[in-house]
RNA sequence: UGGGAUGUCGCCAAGUUGGUUAAGGCACAGGACUUUGACUCCUGCAUUCGUGGGUUCAAAUCCCGCCAUCCCAGCCA
């Protein structure tokens, strides 16, 4: 259609479905759908996932979105979580339709269409407690028994909802459940309760209400009460479907929408798991859900990751019903492919190690004038003071290099970023055998531009004067490496069940340039490091994307 | 023989009204270029589509059997 200009086909099976309809003029061409999160937590990577599906889905066909809470069990969800959902989701760059929405709004028409399964004899209030349902309700391979409540007849039943909503009971004493099919080999088909006492204070309608709908009851009712054409949501609920049918073709709604399942996404060495996530706030693991090393969105946020980049990678990720699991690198890629032009770069020494030009004077500075980004010139120049001591990155040196190491060490010329090319003299080391300071001198007239400047060398490495570098921490690793990863270091721990990298949790101090005053130094976001891999490969290198933002933080 | 779903290169993933040599991206490898070993640019990377049969002139695509993995027995969503 248009994508004659998409160097990328995302693969989508939604969108082949949407088309079909569309050509049998099912909704007459409307594409609208919701994204429906609980507010019990923060949004996650894989929330992303969902939340770009939803709304890039309606954005394709020029349909809408809803941002909906679906707030139906007051024992789990708070306000607390409801700002910073909404927040979360305009950052990653999404407008929902109108005001957001809540599932409690619609607890009135909830309960008249409940009242309205009971007439039809679809519903009756049980009395069963949840020990006995489980004795009626069968297994995955045994039938079900009928309630011996559900011959109740419809005016008892009409009663008994009444005073459950009145709050004559206590919870758990009583629930109404759909009269469905006990033999069904679908569990969800079995006589669902579809209400259940709480009497709990609801984030929103407080004391109002102390029944609540369940998810399988409430959920086709709010898709179907706000226009929903196609509700997108993930795998597991594909058991549900039958039951979401069910429920809209009882409440005789006109128009119902179409339930589509696709996989939820799963990242290499990440976890998604509230529990998990939860459990690394409260040890104190991490600074908080929004640490740069969780994959909150927030903490991406705090990493520096762009919601362009976040975007673009589910997209390149496409949408199917294969449980799959996403290469960590291959979001790295979506966030380089999509910082490369847009923001300059600085020099940084994240482990630091000191080198002395010994044939620059000692009280000279030279400000030499570098291009933010070589790729795109329009980003322009920064000053950048250049004096006799600097420090350089740790992996930038070595005492005995491997056969094509090709950067700093003793006898070798290297260029010094943006300025002199300079000549290993000598190193000295501390009483540890730690390198302590590295010699060299300066070539003259290597600078950009001057007589010699295209005087041949392999390695370029970055440098930060010592006299003017803004010292940071930073993380050694980007973001956290969990279990399978973790299993194969030798560093790693257990807590609680889950495999922790040590190492992603360290942090190192190093130096970053100055901010030069006419550049506008907080537009300079990323540092991009290539150095020698120590925890890959030898001889490995790549290029390290670092957000100051969270180099600070920590 | 509970039900539902999925299985195409290390990782995603097109392709499924059967029709020449099975898209593309990530990762990886080799080369060119290079004041970031990055970027960019070339090149390579599944005789094979979970598996065994069958139908056919022709199957990843149709049929049958088998195997593997995931989901379902919350008054959670």
């Amino acid at each position: 259609m248009n994508d004659m200009n998409d160097t990328v086909m995302a693969s989508n099976f939604i969108h082949n479905i949407i088309e079909e309809d569309n050509e049998k003029g099912a909704y007459g061409g409307k594409v609208y759908t919701r994204f429906p999160p609980e507010p019990n937590g923060y949004l996650h990577i894989g929330h992303a996932k969902a939340i770009c599906v939803d709304f890039m889905t309606a954005e394709k066909y020029g349909g809408k979105c809803n941002l909906r809470f679906d707030d139906t069990n007051p024992v789990k969800e708070d306000t607390e979580y409801v700002d910073s959902i909404m927040e979360d989701v305009k950052w990653l760059g999404f407008s929902w339709e109108g005001e957001e929405r809540y599932a409690s709004d619609y607890f009135e028409k909830m309960y008249d269409y409940a009242v309205f399964l009971i007439k039809k004899g679809k519903a009756y209030v049980c009395d069963l407690s949840p020990e006995e349902w489980k004795e009626y309700k069968g297994t995955l391979t045994e039938p079900g028994r009928k309630s011996p409540y559900a011959s109740r007849s419809v005016r008892e039943n009409l009663d008994l909802f009444a005073r459950m909503r009145a709050g004559e009971f206590s919870d758990g004493e009583r629930v109404l459940r759909a009269n469905i099919d006990m033999q069904s080999p679908n569990m969800n088909m079995r006589d669902p309760v579809i209400y259940r006492i709480y009497h709990a204070t609801h984030h929103r309608t407080g004391d109002k209400w102390c029944i609540y709908p369940m998810y399988d009851f409430a959920h086709p009712l709010e898709d179907a009460i706000e226009g929903i054409t196609h509700s997108l949501c993930t795998l597991e609920f594909e058991d549900h479907r039958p039951l979401y049918d069910w429920v809209l073709r009882e409440c005789e709604i006109e128009q119902p929408p179409k339930q589509i399942e696709f996989a939820r996404l799963e990242l290499t060495n990440n976890v998604t798991s509230k529990r998990k996530l939860k459990l690394l706030v409260d040890e104190h693991i991490v600074d908080g859900w929004d640490d740069p090393r969780m994959p909150t969105v927030s903490g991406l946020r705090a990493r520096g990751y762009t919601p362009e980049a976040i975007r673009s990678f589910i997209e390149k990720v496409g949408v199917s019903k294969s449980k799959s699991e996403v290469d960590y690198a291959f979001l790295e890629y979506c966030v380089r492919e999509d910082l490369k032009l847009k923001y300059p770069r600085v020099m940084a020494a994240i482990e630091p190690i000191k080198v002395i030009i010994t044939n620059y004077p000692e009280d000279k500075c030279e400000y030499l004038e570098i291009e933010n980004n070589k790729e795109n010139e329009a980003l322009g120049t920064r000053k950048v003071p250049f004096t006799r001591e600097l420090y350089i990155d740790r992996t930038d040196f070595m005492e005995e290099p491997p056969k094509k190491y090709f950067r700093m060490f003793k006898g070798n010329n290297v260029r010094l970023m943006g300025a002199y090319i300079v000549h290993c003299d000598d190193f000295k080391k501390n009483e540890n055998g730690e390198i302590e300071e590295v010699y060299c001198t300066y070539i003259e007239k290597t600078k950009s531009g001057e007589e010699n400047a295209d005087m041949k060398v392999k390695g370029v490495i970055q440098w930060v004067s010592a006299k003017h570098g803004i010292p940071v921490k930073c993380n050694l690793y980007d973001h956290l490496f969990l279990e399978k990863d973790a299993a194969n270091d030798e560093n790693s721990y257990e807590k609680d069940g889950m495999l922790l990298n040590r190492c992603s949790l360290e942090t190192v101090s190093g130096f970053v340039e100055p901010y030069c005053e006419e550049s506008e130094f907080d537009k300079f976001q990323f540092v991009r490091i290539g150095y020698f891999c120590k925890n890959t490969k030898e001889n490995n290198t790549f290029n390290r994307v670092v957000s100051l933002k969270s180099s600070f933080k920590i």
